[in-house]
DNA sequence: GTAATTATTTATCATTTGTTAAAGGAAACG
DNA sequence: CGTTTCCTTTAACAAATGATAAATAATTAC
């Protein structure tokens, strides 16, 4: 399982907690624009994108906002649910044809409790996605949205097989405004 | 020492541990937009206000952007240095009369080692951050910049004591453009 | 292959935010 | 107390983004 090796490259766990890890891990295939998780519930999952790619998505105001990516090895999974308990708004979806790695949340967690070594792998794995987090609100902070995208584009290949209200809702602009910025930009 | 209870309401760790983490934290005080952590070297230390308050910021194009705020029982670390041990270019400087508890990374990080809970108590506690971090992310995505305003007005009411520019870039908009939403809620 | 559907672009106008400059207020300090 | 400095507001104009609608372009389904 290639995902071990990513696990590997954030903090290399004993032999046996590896594969303890390993009995967790199931692997499930999905279609494409296929719903992972739906909104609503609580998420008890983790997913680890082995093949294509995900989003995550909520609602607002009638509009499908996209409030993350991910693809090839990345992680994906709703925080604020895992990890305040509370019902989610959000769900996950396909963006194309894609494998994920899931791990059930309740099986980990016990596996904290015997595995020091574990939680710490998957400590410092949230603790990426924090510095990941971060850097986004900079971005918000400071940048204009042509800045913003541009950055996207410099940053990763799969922009152009998204649609364009995807990317725009992630950049926190209009599909319209989004266009008008791809026009100026040729 | 306050901290230690609301550790507590994180996360109970047991009674040698308290006293080891006890140990390695340090009660500093500051005074009025006093330079806590200079920008430049890796942050190697994590803080938590006892009272009073402070902001981590940085300079972009010779702006002054504030990137977080934290009051009472907050934690203030730079994360994205603290995690991935690079250089960083953020500083952290109070905003009135500050006591800060103090704990040096590398001392808690050996704590790490030797006692699971409090690896465990850490990793909640960056967790919160984490989902905060969300939160913010999806009110830049979603709102005008009245609407981030009138949130953090809801939220806290320390936004009075802050000086208008500091507000402002953590909200991502300028001086100006923050004091004409103010009047424009009148 | 063609029709139907969905995605993207373009255009127009309204609104918001940025930029610059100047004026008014508040706080700090001798 | 008065002066200096810093903070905030106001104004005028420019630039960016939003909203709506219509026109193309691309994709999907039959």
């Amino acid at each position: 399982m290639e995902i071990l090796d990513y696990f590997d490259s954030f903090y290399k766990i004993g032999k046996e907690a590896k594969q303890e890890l390993k009995n967790i891990i199931i692997e499930k295939q999905y279609g494409k624009n296929a719903i992972v998780q739906d909104i609503g519930n609580t998420c008890r999952t983790l997913y680890f994108v082995k093949e294509g790619g995900a989003r995550i998505f909520y609602y607002n105001k009638g509009n499908d906002i996209t409030e993350h990516f991910a693809f090839k090895n990345e992680i994906i999974v709703r925080a604020e649910s895992l990890f305040t308990g509370q019902t989610t708004t959000k769900g996950i979806e396909t963006i194309e044809k894609t494998i994920m790695f899931t791990i059930d949340a309740n099986a980990l967690f016990r596996l904290y409790d015997d595995y020091h070594n574990i939680e710490r792998l998957f400590r410092l794995i949230f603790e990426n996605e924090f510095v990941n987090a971060i850097r986004r609100i900079e971005s918000f902070q400071l940048k204009t949205a042509t800045e913003r995208y541009i950055e996207l584009l410099n940053f990763t290949d799969w922009v152009q097989k998204i649609p364009l209200k995807h990317i725009a809702s992630y950049l926190g602009i209009t599909q319209v405004s989004l266009s008008r910025i791809r026009a100026s930009l040729t």
